[in-house]
DNA sequence: TTAGCAGTGGAACGGATCGTTCCGCTCTGC
DNA sequence: GCAGAGCGGAACGATCCGTTCCACTGCTAA
């Protein structure tokens, strides 16, 4: 079962995971540090990719895809507020944010790309326009204010990748629900963070 | 008027000054990205501090110092959900955040800068707390929970500071404020944010 | 069975970046 | 008028990182 061919096709995937673990902790790091995630030597990443900047273009390129696909689940949920949280929450979880925006300017992007970006805006205007219409959300808001907010979840971050989903959950939910404790409100989810997480930057090496 | 002795003590502050703008716009820039927007040369750099390090300590402490401050004049505000927001609002217009946490593990912090932090800690605890007890501010809140507020508003960012500043007003609101639309609310502060505004990353060089 | 090659590991190279040092110049203050 | 504080900026050395290259392995096809 375990042929040359086999072990190359795992390899694929292997590195894929590895590249997106690696820049989206750090979308700069080193093109080497993704090889020694992956267990693999640099030359098993040259094969596949031409250089870093077609690596990053690739995962870059799947975030888009992955934010259209969910765009596009989200507007066949009939309620529009439903439609555009459960959207917004999706994308949050996935960190969809890192790997395109904060990916983009360390390479070059192809035109392929910006009609894919451009196809991304569209439908998260329509699903920002349905609640708009609907009145569900707040009539001074722009699309552009759902893009601050999705970076701004996005820097929501800890060392632990898994703490970082939920604490970027909670902050989603804050940001959807506001902060003023004069109506009903939907509980908090997920533990609330302590202290201690939020100062690993002051940590003495 | 102008002696030698005058033309320096101006360039402290065009050196401080310039050295808070280029490391908030980009806390890893190099040393000579300082002089030159100061206009001065290596030299005068070095002639007040002793490396990159103590520049970066001078900055951030400032920074803690300027946190401080605010939180105690907020303090003295008797209304406390009035204290709290007009807390963060200063806070986040001065992006003392930038020049605090962004700013850590850029160099190894002193105690006397550790104290300061702790301090900061306990004041910002205060305010929380008394937003607390009022009933102003939700029950589920945390400290810990404004912390992040503060981080997701230093990372809303476009090139132009001004502009940065007012998004940074807009998404502080919206975080103060929520975004369903079934209570009456406050206006939106400032225009809002263009489309072409947050596009700037996919600018093709 | 065996020759050939796809696939691989990892050392080595070259370029870029950046903190720091150092030398020569200017011009003030005594 | 002169000693030296203050300064500009070139040069240096360290580090980092993308990319290339070569030797090796063990399938695979004839």
């Amino acid at each position: 079962m375990s042929g040359r061919k086999q072990q190359a096709a795992r390899n694929d995937a292997v590195i894929l995971d590895a590249a997106r673990e690696v820049f989206l902790a750090d979308p700069k790091a080193p093109i080497a540090a993704v090889a020694e995630r992956a267990g693999v030597g640099i030359s098993a990443l040259y094969r596949r990719y031409s250089g870093k900047e077609e690596l990053l273009r690739r995962l870059c390129h799947d975030g888009l895809l992955l934010f259209t696909a969910q765009a596009q689940a989200a507007l066949a949920e009939p309620d529009p507020w439903r439609g555009l949280t459960g959207f917004l929450r999706a994308v949050v979880d996935a960190d969809v944010h890192s790997l395109t925006v904060h990916l983009a300017g360390t390479f070059t992007p192809t035109p392929e790309m910006g009609a894919t970006a451009r196809q991304a805006g569209e439908l998260a205007a329509r699903l920002v326009q349905r609640a708009l219409d609907d009145g569900s959300l707040r009539p001074d808001a722009v699309l552009a204010d759902v893009t601050l907010l999705l970076e701004s979840c996005a820097a929501v971050r800890v060392p632990d990748p898994a703490r970082t989903r939920e604490l970027r959950a909670r902050h989603l939910a804050l940001l959807l629900d506001g902060l003023a404790a004069d109506r009903d409100r939907t509980d908090l989810p997920g533990p609330p963070p302590t202290p201690a997480e939020l100062n690993w930057r002051w940590r003495t090496p």
